[in-house]
DNA sequence: GCGGCAACTTAGTACCCGGCGA
DNA sequence: TCGCCGGGTACTAAGTTGCCGC
């Protein structure tokens, strides 16, 4: 099956794929398993906050349980979620028996010495098992200097049980609280794991699929492409096909059908160069590109061919050098430095780069501390004026054409505003205004008190809190209809800061959370939220207004002579914060931010703004090297945040022109980079490799980086802090070989859920990657963001990983585009290909949203204006007997509104569980589209809203309509 | 050289508000 | 005119990356 065909699938996804592995697919399923998994506590968990954790998991993990029947893995793993730590071994033997065979098939040899040798590990783990990331480390130079001995990450169980239970807790958190629909409700389609027979979108939201170059092995071709060819195609005809129910289906085949045949998966290194027959003008990779040179030289042990698990554990060894040791050692337990270290030499290299651990608390005091000490830049402004660029103002604004004269006018006035400073030459050193002026943040309002009817309940009788008491208490009176009101880590987070903010006298009465009374203080807030919702025109209007007054006072500045639009100025109020995920702090109070606490950027010869009266700012200072405002330390993450200007502005705008600019230019050395890693792959240096193998993960699947995290953080990751658990290697699944299944939490816990067909190099590399590792431990053990990015910098110019999501997004949208706009099409017709191409990316780049609420509500009355549409037809076609042109115009027009009607069905269908904003906003060259616009006459209102063609006025002037990415 | 901070981009969700149909 | 729906906006959390200072 080709790569192709596998993205689909994931797309669609279905459980049934999943069962079939092993796993369950739905969002259930998995929540499950992350679940139970976290069960195990590890001996380093002994917080209380771990503990929180723990329970919480437990708490719901039972209560999801219900949707599905758990797989057998899930079962296991629930298990062994509700074993105490000594029990623990014992459920890691068993998950190793059980989940095995689904990790790589084909080592089971090295399973089987995993087994066996679990026993001395866990010893050996007893002395120095803490200390999870030295240890870890340890093990793997041990193991890799000392093959024979193979059985080197055992003591590790007890880190890594404890990071498998972070994952699995965070999973579950995406999926069954913060994303509830997300990752269930699914449809389950049926099925069968066709790879033709994606699973539908609904609700499982599996990661789409990797629409990225699955063709590599044959040479340059761009898989992404190809995946790509044929998009959706066919959706038109999915579309009747499809089982009404299952709105997933049409996109799926859409999607499916015709990319898969495209690209014949070849599977052997060998034939590499036969799989480049593919058609070039199609694919990222010039045929006629030249060779590019591996940067190091090395007599490649391996053949390919002769590439198995046994040589390749030569090879580890053999390839160990000093710097081939695992930086991973990532510390996620403090008392992991104190290991010892017993037979470890250590060597420079194996020093663990990745064990960055930091303690935020700490950190969050200590800034508090420290405030004072903040260094009061005083920028030398001497410059401040002459570097002025010529600016040229207010030309008529020539794309944005509106057809009603009220539209026009608006647009005028819109255009009033526009700084062309991309007309303007760029300054290249650093310094990002001349001149700043603004007025400084606005506070959120004053805590005002409720009534005196309103009270607080403890113990089931009424209290008078004292004014900061009772502002906490409403924080959370008003949150609780929500669902972080149902988990322990919020309320009791809630409740410790909610003790804080007491009087001795209260913090002596009120004890016992369970025992406090928000229900009077909630009603009273949904009774105001009515009130306001019922509020007079006029009541409105007089908010409405004063809201402008506002936003015209402080909404603004003036920078380098210009006025530009402020983000957001107003300083983020008190409340509590909400983590996504499994997030440790969840629940905390956000306290509110006084004067005292922030920091005001402005030009030195510009008017600093006045604090309320009374107080003072925290400083002031006229820094122009950087684009913020003002900024204050936030108090549960000890972030600093910051007012920043509008995305329409000039700062952010050429900024992002100049992302994608990078981003076209990593084009031209694509074909070189992806030579490089493959070449790399067969790497005698186990580091090399996994840079490799990690970087092919980043351009085909657009996976982030991934950088370390902290302990007081959700445990998400990215793809250089993937771990064994995240990834299971079959050599074989639904038809497809050497398969890799990620399956892990992402950004803001969306869960990344992808079975993917990859090389039989990367597959066997990730064998040896994942040999004699624990669940828990580092994939790439000997990689990190930084290092990945600093060789991504030797490959080209300010390239990091994250240019290749931008990239792939972008050269995605302009293929789907090119493969699914049909010149003679309507302009509706024409919206829906953008759209389609759109979602391509939206599904690469995993941009997930919940289904809406009213979703179903809403295709409801969608099918019931198409039927009644329908009926209208045919009634009409009944009185058409003469040829009455009245009758056919009628009928005509009928027929129009069908189709746009059946069109926004599918659309919005397929659009269920996918964001197409993120992508846009963020990752899809603006010019793709304008020039698209422009090519096919479709005005671009259509496809960016007022907001988008003001942050992309650039974009929309630059591009003709023959601009490529 | 590495650890941590600072700066900035990317992200999903909550909620507002305007338009449209009954 | 009213109520609902859905797009748009506001909000702020969560990422990535660069760089500075020890």
């Amino acid at each position: 099956m080709t790569d192709a065909q596998s993205i689909h699938i994931q797309n669609g996804g279905s459980c049934e794929v999943v069962q079939s592995n092993g796993l369950t697919t739905n969002g259930h399923g998995h929540h499950h398993h992350h679940h139970s998994s976290s069960g195990s506590s590890s001996k380093h968990k002994s917080s209380s906050k771990d503990k929180h954790r723990d329970k919480d998991r437990e708490h719901k993990s039972s209560s999801s349980s219900k949707e599905h029947k758990s797989s057998s893995r899930d079962k296991d793993r629930h298990k062994s979620s509700s074993s105490s730590s000594s029990k623990h071994r014992d459920k890691d033997k068993e998950r190793d028996g059980s989940s095995n065979s689904h990790r790589s098939s084909s080592s089971s040899s090295h399973r089987d010495k995993d087994g066996s040798s679990s026993s001395s590990k866990h010893k050996s783990s007893s002395s120095s098992g803490h200390h999870k990331s030295s240890s870890k480390d340890k093990e793997r130079r041990d193991k890799d200097k000392d093959r024979s001995s193979s059985s080197s990450s055992r003591h590790k169980s007890s880190s890594s049980s404890r990071d498998k239970e972070r994952s699995s807790s965070s999973h579950k958190s995406s999926s069954s609280s913060s994303s509830k629909s997300k990752h269930s409700s699914s449809r389950h389609s049926s099925s069968s794991s066709s790879s033709k027979d994606p699973p539908s979108y609904d609700g499982v939201f599996v990661k789409p699929e990797p629409v990225s170059q699955s063709l590599m092995h044959s040479g340059p071709v761009d898989p992404f492409q190809l995946q790509q060819l044929g998009g959706y195609e066919t959706a038109a005809a999915a579309n009747c096909n499809g089982n009404g129910n299952d709105g997933g289906v049409n996109y799926k085949n859409g999607y499916e059908e015709s990319i898969v045949d495209i690209k014949k998966e070849d599977e052997s290194f060998n034939n590499l160069s036969q799989a480049s027959s593919c058609d070039y003008s199609m694919s990222q990779f010039r045929a006629d590109e030249p060779p590019f040179e591996v940067k190091h030289e090395q007599s490649y042990v391996e053949e390919d061919s002769s590439m198995n698990y046994i040589d390749q554990d030569d090879e580890g060894e053999e390839m160990d050098d000093e710097e081939d040791v695992p930086l991973a050692m990532r510390k996620r337990k403090p008392e992991a430095t104190d290991r010892s270290d017993g037979g470890m030499d250590d060597d420079d290299d194996d020093i663990p780069l990745l064990a960055r651990k930091k303690v935020k608390k700490e950190k969050i005091k200590k800034e508090s501390k420290e405030k004072t000490k903040k260094r009061v830049k005083d920028e030398p402004n001497d410059d401040y004026g002459s570097a002025k660029p010529k600016k040229k103002k207010m030309k008529k604004e020539p794309e944005v054409v509106s057809p009603t004269k009220r539209q026009k006018a608006k647009v005028k006035e819109e255009e009033e505003e526009v700084w062309r400073w991309w007309e303007e030459e760029k300054r290249a050193d650093g310094v990002k205004w001349s001149t700043l002026e603004h007025k400084g943040p606005v506070f959120a309002p004053r805590y005002e008190r409720v009534p005196r009817n309103v009270r607080f309940y403890y113990d089931g009788k009424p209290m008078e809190l004292s004014e900061e008491t009772e502002e906490a208490a409403t924080f959370y009176a008003k949150m609780l209809n929500h669902d972080y009101c149902t988990k322990e880590v919020f309320n009791n987070n809630f409740f410790k800061d909610f003790r804080k903010s007491m009087t001795s006298k209260e913090r002596e009465i009120i004890k016992d959370f369970r025992k406090c009374g928000f229900n009077e203080m909630f009603n009273f807030f949904q009774a105001e939220s009515e009130k306001r919702k019922a509020a007079t025109k006029e009541e409105k209007l007089i908010k409405k207004n004063e809201n402008e007054a506002l936003m015209k006072e402080f909404g603004f500045c003036m920078i380098d002579g210009h006025k530009e639009k402020i983000g957001n100025f107003r300083l983020e109020p008190p409340g509590l914060f909400r983590g996504r995920g499994e997030h440790p702090k969840m629940g905390m109070i956000k306290r509110r931010i006084q004067a005292s606490d922030v920091s005001i950027n402005c030009g030195k010869e510009s008017k600093v703004p006045s604090p309320p009266p009374g107080s003072r700012w925290k400083e002031v200072r006229h820094d122009n090297t950087v684009t913020w405002l003002a900024s204050w330390i936030e108090n549960v993450q000890g972030q600093v945040k910051y007012i920043m200007l509008n995305p329409s502005s000039k700062l952010k705008g050429e900024k992002d022109h100049i992302k994608y600019e990078t981003a076209r230019r990593l084009d031209k050395v694509i074909d070189k980079i992806r030579a490089t890693y493959r070449d790399e792959w067969k790497s005698k240096e186990m580091r090399v490799r996994q840079r490799a193998v990690a970087l092919y993960f980043i351009d085909k699947l657009a996976l982030r980086a991934g950088n370390e995290k902290d302990e007081d953080q959700a445990d998400t990751v990215g793809c250089c802090s993937l771990r064994v658990e995240h990834v299971q290697l079959h050599k074989e699944l639904n038809g497809k070989e050497n398969v890799v299944v990620f399956d892990f939490p992402g950004k803001d816990s969306i869960r990344y859920y992808n079975e993917v067909e990859v090389e039989k190099r990367v597959f066997k590399n990730l064998e040896l990657f994942m040999e004699h590792k624990k669940d828990g431990d580092d994939l790439f053990d000997r990689l990190n963001t930084q290092v990945l990015n600093e060789h991504l910098k030797e490959l080209m110019e300010g390239l990091t990983a994250k240019v290749f999501r931008t990239y792939n997004a972008s050269k995605t949208l302009q293929s789907q585009l090119d493969l699914l706009t049909d010149p003679s099409a309507t302009v509706p017709e024409k919206l829906l290909a953008y759209n389609r191409a759109n979602r391509a990316v939206a599904i690469l780049c995993n941009h997930q949203r919940s289904v809406p609420k009213s979703h179903e509500k809403s295709m409801e009355n969608l099918k019931e204006k198409i039927k009644a549409k329908r009926e209208a037809i045919k009634k009409c076609e009944a009185e058409y007997h003469s040829r009455d042109e009245k009758k056919g115009k009628q009928l005509e027009r009928l027929k129009d509104q069908l189709k746009k009607l059946e069109l926004q069905e599918t659309d919005r269908d397929e659009n269920k569980t996918i964001a197409l904003g993120t992508s846009k906003l963020n990752y899809l060259d603006p010019r793709i589209s304008v020039a698209w616009c422009k090519k096919h006459d479709v005005p671009i209102e259509k496809i960016f809203n007022k907001t988008q063609r003001t942050k992309f006025l650039w974009a929309v002037h630059m591009a003709d309509e023959n601009y490529r990415f």
